[in-house]
DNA sequence: CCTAAGGTACGATAGAAACCGTACCTCCGG
DNA sequence: CCGGAGGTACGGTTTCTATCGTACCTTAGG
């Protein structure tokens, strides 16, 4: 069972629910650009500039630690996102390359005014 | 842009309306189906026994359809749905083996009904 | 020619999901 | 010690989507 942050292990992931979560476009955007990061980059939710509101980004950030695919860490202050890179790889082979290759899509915009943050 | 028939083009894919059209059990349970079966294999819509009515089978093959997932074929009397797996492995790699690896998870029931045609 | 099987089209409905605001918590910096 | 930044929790709204029923089309087969 998940830990007390709520990230599931490696075996519980599951692949609908990873798609469901990758499945509404802010949370494509911020999958796909964690994984053109460098390794252990480490942002907190602020940072990707998403055009909602506090709660609802929120709530996009649990859906995507709950499917197991980002870790969030206590740093204090804030509260940082870290893609599980090696989970994903090991339980989910090639899926990490096809978000690589596949960035937000022309059209999803609403995404444009990227933070420039690191 | 799409054929008549709706099916697009293979770099009119796009990975986002992909996850979108995975993320329902349904849908995901179709696909893990005709991903491990021998190559060009067609089946009915009927064949999958789907636990829905007529109508909403048909909304979910279309959205399959439309994502570039499978091929919809006149077969005269009924509409056969073959994988397009050559156009996924291009577009895509990686995808398919994701799902061939990856049957419906347990708990996602509704499904064990599986109707045993080919 | 008629019927049944397989599908599509359309309109309606119910449930899910995205979204927001407010209230509240925690930590860092001044 | 206080304010602000970053987050979470909760409740309510709106929008989306999975669902169904009905009507209708096409074809194979009796």
């Amino acid at each position: 069972m998940p830990d007390a942050e709520g990230h599931p292990t490696t075996e519980e992931m599951d692949l609908l629910t990873v798609f469901k979560a990758l499945s509404d476009p802010l949370r494509y955007h911020v999958m796909a650009t964690l994984v053109r990061q460098v390794e252990d980059t480490e942002r907190t939710c602020t940072s990707f500039g998403l055009p909602v509101s506090k709660s609802t980004r929120t709530h996009h950030f649990r859906i995507l630690r709950e499917a197991g695919l980002i870790r969030q860490v206590d740093r204090g202050n804030s509260r940082c996102a870290q893609l599980r890179r090696q989970d994903i790889a090991d339980r989910f082979p090639g899926l990490l390359r096809l978000l690589a290759d596949n960035p937000v899509p022309p059209g999803t915009e609403a995404l444009s005014r990227e933070a420039q943050h690191v």
